[in-house]
DNA sequence: TGACGATATATCAGTATGATATATATATGA
DNA sequence: TCATATATATATCATACTGATATATCGTCA
């Protein structure tokens, strides 16, 4: 999926800047899409060029100016049109368009070759990491009103992507915690 | 982790050749790390030029010459090192080097703008998908005896990530199946 | 017979990452 | 209190990676 279309997507739950983009991806979408600065903040330029969102600049004093985004008619046209071609593509095309790096599992697995103090401080770290992540993508209680995180909160499909990831977080969780002595004293 | 670590690393588990090193990662390794050719073949060629590894042509009348990697000494200390360094860096760092982007994922969470025929196919191509890697990763008859695969299969290791992926993969079959109603209809 | 997928390597334009720079406010803690 | 770190906020760029394409053969399925 192009990271316009990402972008688009995030925008079409509200206004927002290139900063709360990165926080909402990195924050309860941690487990489903990535993108650093180098790549909202050129999209977002390109997105603004082509008038599929226009931005309103709040200068803050002395801090960089806060620039909000706000899709457009066109930009919402333009976005749904783009989502149905990836889906078609999706469906016809057998690559399942998951691209996954995962630095934690590939030293899980090359942990023979490890220290088993290492790889003890390594899941300890990862099981904190995955709590903090359920307790994220968990939480019900209030947030800002102007963010966009209400969109992943109140709709269906919010709902079932977080309920999804929680679900498969306390599976590895549980995994974890069961199995992880297989890989260390 | 670099493209040259994860190389080695599998040619810890045997000699093979670059083909394979990016089938076992679309195959048993799909859930945990992605490469692709590009990047593939140009580490392999650096890894020969510092002679980490060696290579033989096998020559195959009238298809490309067939080039099997092996694993020297020197790549073996060079792997254990650079290994024990992204251990201690993915300690030390707070970043838990996941980098994940799955298109399915964002698929779902913008289906609200989807025809509900689309976000019907999308979940059942993906569910028959999910089913075959989990036969893929459960799967325990005969394979090649050369084939490195053996190295996921025997170790603790192995076992270990093939049984969290199992899990993973379960709970989140499981999942949608139950709740899959919620995207549509 | 023709199309398709598997085997096998290689290249490259376009895209993305990760680090770095800049600037300030606030909180943490020694 | 002074230093350090983290959060807010945007931007750039060398390096690295992807996805498509090219090349070539064999087996299978219709």
């Amino acid at each position: 999926m192009q990271t316009d279309t990402i972008c688009l997507g995030i925008l079409r739950g509200g206004p927002t800047t290139g900063y709360v983009i990165k926080s909402v991806l990195e924050g309860p979408l941690n487990q489903i899409y990535n993108l650093s600065f180098g790549s909202i903040y050129p999209a977002l330029s390109k997105l603004t060029k082509d008038k599929l969102v226009t931005v309103r600049q709040h200068a803050q004093d002395k801090k960089p100016d806060k620039k909000v985004y706000t899709i457009t008619k066109k930009g919402i046209s333009y976005f749904e049109e783009a989502l149905l071609a990836e889906a078609g593509n999706y469906v016809r095309s057998g690559n399942y368009g998951d691209q996954i790096k995962s630095e934690y599992g590939m030293l899980l697995l090359f942990s023979k070759y490890l220290p088993g103090e290492h790889v003890k401080l390594i899941l300890d770290e990862r099981l904190l990491f995955a709590q903090q992540q359920l307790k994220l993508i968990t939480y019900d209680g209030p947030i800002a009103k102007d963010s966009n995180l209400n969109a992943l909160r109140s709709s269906a499909q919010g709902k079932f992507m977080r309920g999804l990831m929680a679900e498969v977080i306390k599976t590895a969780i549980n995994y974890i915690e069961k199995n992880r002595k297989k890989l260390h004293d």
